[in-house]
DNA sequence: ACCCTATTCAACTAGTTGGTTGACAAACCG
DNA sequence: CGGTTTGTCAACCAACTAGTTGAATAGGGT
């Protein structure tokens, strides 16, 4: 089991490249293998080859075998943590607005206001 | 204006990098200096500017001017932008998911089955 | 004017990434 | 057995990344 903090590190990786966010794309149509992944990209299967595997070491895919095949099937954990995260900080910095809204607003009223900063962590 | 699939890439290069989660995480809790943001990094400040500069080129944060300082904003927007990718394709797996076991529950019940894919475009 | 603080620029380094070509391995098909 | 399909391994290359040190710029305080 992969730490939390190296699963988001690949999987991030893993989505910044155009090519796997296609092949993604195409294996929420079904699973495939690698010659199929390979077909619409104008690459080596060589390459394609590469790319499935940072895909699998990020956990965003897994394989099975099937003869001499070994197709791809997404798998949609590390997905759920990634956005996860994102969702965590988005939702937090809109909640500091909306308390920002409200200081501001008791400002403009009360004609006196003086914001502070509050301290904490996190990862 | 970037294109969105460059924003894509940016997005989740930037977010790849645990001490530029950290920023971010950081923002949540209010604009910040890059002095402030290096302080609970064990890294020089010219190495944080970088990292700071990769968020601000992918949209993340932006900057104002304020005296000699330059305090970072956190932006939502672009967060928006990659939960709504990786959603998208999370949720038609889990879409596949559901029709496949009805199709599987159709196949153990019937006793006949034989299951088809559909072919379709996405980026 | 001078210094201090905050930030960036420039140059360098070690390691990683995304692609190539060519050779190899594994499993099926006759 | 020999050939074909499917995929990987190895070596190489150009470009990029994440960090460093050292020098330069920009604005404010006194």
């Amino acid at each position: 089991m992969t730490a939390p903090d190296e699963q988001l590190n690949r999987g991030f990786a893993a989505l910044a490249d155009p090519t796997r966010r296609s092949i993604v794309a195409r294996l929420t149509r079904g699973d495939a293998t690698v010659g199929e992944l390979a077909e619409p990209h104008d690459m080596t299967v060589q390459a394609i080859s590469k790319h499935v595997r940072v895909l699998e070491e990020s956990g965003l895919v897994s394989r099975r075998r099937e003869a001499q095949r070994r197709p791809c099937h997404l798998e949609a954990e590390v997905l759920d943590l990634m956005i996860g995260w994102i969702e965590r900080y988005r939702r937090a910095a809109e909640e500091r607005f909306r308390r920002l809204d409200a200081v501001l607003e008791q400002m403009a009223t009360t004609e006196n206001g003086v914001a502070q900063e509050q301290k904490g962590a996190a990862s």
